[in-house]
DNA sequence: TTTTTATCATACATTTTGTATGTTATTTGA
DNA sequence: TCAAATAACATACAAAATGTATGATAAAAA
């Protein structure tokens, strides 16, 4: 087996997440296949093989690693309670994050469906409530169960930043804050 | 050219929206080759190329067809401008559409990742916003740009509604209502 | 430096796709 | 109702893409 400290691998690894990258810059990823990632990276199809099961198996690694840097950013959020801060700070940290790798996550979003990138985003979100809250689904909020009020907000927090990677630059990150700010109660 | 009315042709693509649907119950989209769907509607894989060119465009076309019909129940909305009664109006629909069609709905997700469907419901959504009041990204709503609202009301509605069909009936139509009733605040 | 092992080059069988062609069956519309 | 139109079928085949296997080479670990 590979060995994950093996600098040959993590070289390897990186260049085929660029290369795909890249490559999802000019077309879907559902039109990309194996052997175009493989001479776009000039690394050799037994060797793609010797790591990945398939392209989604890549963009899976690629993705678990941006999630892995994106949870680590979201353990600064100091709040330890659902509420308006907590939730506005998550925000803060997200819309910093996909400032900070735009270059990744506007190849990603440039020729497919914004679901790819929803799918992720949504994934950490709820497991940074769930490890920090030790969100269960029995708790109430505000005469609500916490997975509703997750969801909720999650979903439209996502969807607006999905849209601002898009819509490159329409609003500048402050005001895109203070909107999100108006639109979340102070009590929630 | 196939003619859209010729009931062979409406027979055959009804074929091929089930069994792909049947096949995604057992795996997921991604692993569904053409000539599994072929042979799961007996259907001759010459047939198939002379209707789609692949199994995202048959896809697409079976999204597209749901989309008219949920297009068509959000038109009983009443509601003309961008409110709490509108949005209310629009999630029952909404919900009662997926309470309806559920056996297509859970089929999609049962083997695939969300973002597959929310994509479908987000554009559906603003394709209803936008022609009902003829959103344009200038209007302005309690001090925020009209885009921004919808955007972040849609991806919360549309994340519980997703929720909701995976974990079936862990809450009733009602109680799921009444839960949103109390996340949208009264004044927008 | 030696050993280990990841990558490469190459080859090949298999799967899946995409297209082409003539035949058959069904639908349309006069 | 029947002739014309055409959708679906059976079949065949070339091309593309995948998946696997093997020995040689280069790079990293020890």
């Amino acid at each position: 087996m590979h060995s994950k400290t093996d600098l040959r691998v993590i070289k390897t690894k990186r260049i085929l997440f660029d290369s795909l990258l890249n490559l999802m810059k000019h077309k879907s990823f559902e039109k990309i296949k194996i052997s175009d990632i493989c001479e776009e990276s000039l690394i050799n199809r037994s060797t793609f093989y010797a790591h990945y099961e398939d392209k989604y198996d890549l963009l899976m690694d690629l993705f678990e690693e941006q999630k892995q840097s994106l949870l680590k950013e979201l353990k600064d959020n100091e709040n330890s309670i659902f509420s308006k801060e907590y939730l506005m700070e998550l925000l803060n940290i997200l819309i910093t994050h996909i400032d900070e790798n735009r270059e990744t996550y506007s190849a990603i979003l440039m020729n497919n469906r914004n679901g790819i990138l929803i799918d992720f985003l949504i994934d950490v979100i709820e497991r940074d409530v769930s490890e920090r809250l030790k969100y269960n689904s029995g708790i109430i909020v505000s005469d609500l169960p916490l997975d509703i009020v997750v969801k909720f907000y999650a979903g439209g927090l996502i969807n607006i930043g999905i849209t601002w990677i898009t819509r490159n630059e329409k609003y500048s990150k402050e005001e895109l804050l203070s909107y999100i700010d108006n639109l979340i109660p102070n009590k929630i």
